[in-house]
DNA sequence: CCCGCTTTTCCGATGATCGGAAAGCCGATA
DNA sequence: TATCGGCTTTCCGATCATCGGAAAAGCGGG
C-alpha cells in the first residue's frame, strides 16, 4: 500500500526512474485527467527539468499523450499493455455478460470488485437507467479504490480472505465514511461470519447514506475468492430479497467459468 | 508505430530505462499473461541481471505481480494507473451503456474500438450469446490491435480522419488478412467515399471470411471522430440492413453525449 | 513592447544503472 | 544420497544515462 500516497517529495538522488514514472502517471486521475507540463511536475514532486526529460520519453513510447491543446494525459498505449496482461482484466471480460443479466433483472448499479493490496478495486461498473442514483454513487467508479470496510464488496472479499489478512486489515486505523460505517474490529468480525455463514453481504449505508451495498463473493480455481459482485440499492425498500439471488446466480456463473468447483484448480499455462 | 514490434534487441548501453520498462511489459500478452523471469529476459531482449533488477523494482510498486507459481504478471496497479487517466477509457464508460442498447437489439458481437497509432484499438466489446460466433471472432478482443484497411472500423475511422493520415496510411503496405480483404489504395479510397456518403460501412469478409462487419462512425465535441461502433455479423443473411438502424442510433447517442453537434467542442478543463 | 508564465535547451557532476561472473536454490534424475 | 541443469539472486567495478540548476526560447495578455 506504500505506492498509494504520494509520500516523500523528489529525493535529490537515490530514487529509480521507476519510482519517478509511476510517480508521474499517478498524478493524473479522474478529476484531473490532463495538465501541462510544469503542473505536473509539482504534483509528482519532480523538479520542471526532470519531469520534462522523462514526459519527453513516456511521449516517445505512448505512455503519454498530448491532447489538442498540448495537455498531458495518459496515453491508450499504458492502458493496451495493461489490460493485454492482466488476469484482473480477463476476469472482468468473463464476468460482462453475467453482470448484464444482473442489470437487466434488477435495474440498478452493479460492480465488479478485486482485493487489491488492502483495498477494493473497482474493475467494471454498470450503471442503473436513472441518473438518481449517477450522482450519489459516483464514489464506486471503474479503477477506483475504495476502503474494505467501508462497502459490501470490501466485506465480502475480506469474509473470504485467508485470517491474517483479515487480522492485518482490522489492526489498522478504519475511516468512518458515513454515520453507519463500522469501524468496530469485533463487529466487523461478526459481520464477516455472518457473510460467510449467508453467503452474501447486505449493509445500509456503510458507503453512502441511503444506499445498501449487497454483494456475493466470485470464486476461481481452487474455490479461493476471486471478486466481488455487488448490486446498490436505495435503502428501505424490500427490494434486497430481490436482489440477493440475482447476484447469487450470476455470481456462480462466473466462478463456474473461472474453473471454480474443482477442489483445487488446474495450474494455468 | 515504433514500439509496435520488438525492433532491436538490447542495446549495450544507450538505451532508457523507460523503454527497458515498456519493453518487459511488451513481452506480456493474452496468449503468455505469465511467465517466469528468465523466460521474460529473453522475450524482451534483456539480460537476465538487468530484467531481474527492473522487475524487483516494478514488483514493489504493483507494476507486476507475482501469482501463486511465482510467475510474473502485469500487475493491476498498472491497469488502475492506466484507467484512471486515459481520456480513451472514459469514452468507454460512456459508450456502454448504448453498446448494450445495440446487443439487446442484434444479437451479434459489438465493440468500440479507436484509432492509435496507425492501427485499430479495440475499446471494448461485447459477446453474442451464441458461441459459434465466439471461436471465429476472437481476433477483436479488448486492447487488440488489428490493421485499420481490413476491419470495418477501420475503415471508418480513417474515413473521418483527415486526408494526411489516410495518405500515410494507404501508402504503407497493406497486409491481405483474408482473400476479401481490400489491398488497393484506390479501391480503398473509393470504399472510404462511400462510407462518408451513407455514413456507415459494411464490408464482407475483409477481416475474417465469412462475416460481415458493419461499423459506424462516433463523433465528439467538435465533431471530430472518436471511435467507430462495430457490430458483425454472419455473411450472406439479410440483417445489413437490420443492423445499421441499431448502430447509427445508439452511436448518435454516444456522439451527443461526448459533446458533439457543438460547431467546435468546449474546451475541456 | 514588455512582462510573467511555461517550455525547452545546455551542460557538468555524479551516482544509478549495467551486466559479467559466480554463488544459491530447487527439483529432477541416477 | 549425489549429481546435474536450469532458474534466480547476490556481488561489484566501470561507465554512461540521469539529474537538475541556469539560462534561453516561446507565448499570450495587457
Amino acid at each position: 500500500m506504500a505506492w498509494q500516497t504520494f509520500p516523500m517529495a523528489n529525493s535529490p538522488t537515490g530514487e529509480s526512474v521507476i519510482s519517478r514514472v509511476v510517480r508521474l502517471m499517478a498524478a493524473f486521475d479522474r478529476q484531473v485527467p490532463s495538465m501541462s507540463l510544469s503542473e505536473l511536475s509539482q504534483r509528482a514532486g519532480l523538479p520542471m527539468t526532470t519531469a520534462h526529460r522523462l514526459v519527453e520519453e513516456m511521449l516517445k513510447h505512448g505512455l503519454m499523450e498530448r491532447d489538442a491543446d498540448g495537455q498531458l494525459r495518459v496515453g491508450v498505449r499504458l492502458w493496451e499493455l495493461a489490460a493485454r496482461g492482466s488476469q484482473a482484466l480477463s476476469l472482468r471480460e468473463i464476468a460482462l455478460p453475467y453482470m448484464e443479466d444482473v442489470q437487466a433483472a434488477v435495474h440498478q448499479y452493479t460492480t465488479l470488485a478485486v482485493l487489491d493490496h488492502g483495498s477494493v478495486l473497482y474493475l467494471e461498473r454498470l450503471s442503473a437507467p436513472d441518473s438518481a442514483a449517477k450522482r450519489a454513487l459516483d464514489a464506486a467508479h471503474i479503477a477506483q479504490r475504495a476502503p474494505l470496510h467501508a462497502t459490501s464488496s470490501g466485506l465480502v472479499l475480506l469474509a473470504y480472505s485467508p485470517t491474517w489478512l483479515q487480522q492485518e486489515v482490522l489492526a489498522a486505523p478504519l475511516e468512518k465514511v458515513t454515520e453507519e460505517t463500522i469501524t468496530d474490529p469485533p463487529t466487523i468480525r461478526r459481520h464477516l461470519a455472518e457473510i460467510r455463514q449467508r453467503g452474501y453481504a447486505a449493509l445500509p449505508g456503510i458507503a453512502v447514506k441511503g444506499w445498501t451495498g449487497i454483494a456475493v463473493p466470485v470464486f476461481s480455481s481452487g474455490n479461493t475468492i476471486a471478486a466481488a459482485l455487488n448490486a446498490t440499492v436505495p435503502s428501505g425498500e424490500t427490494n434486497v430479497p430481490f436482489t440477493v439471488p440475482a447476484l447469487l446466480t450470476a455470481a456462480h456463473g462466473i466462478s463456474r467459468a473461472l474453473g471454480a468447483g474443482a477442489p483445487s484448480g488446474p495450474r494455468r499455462r
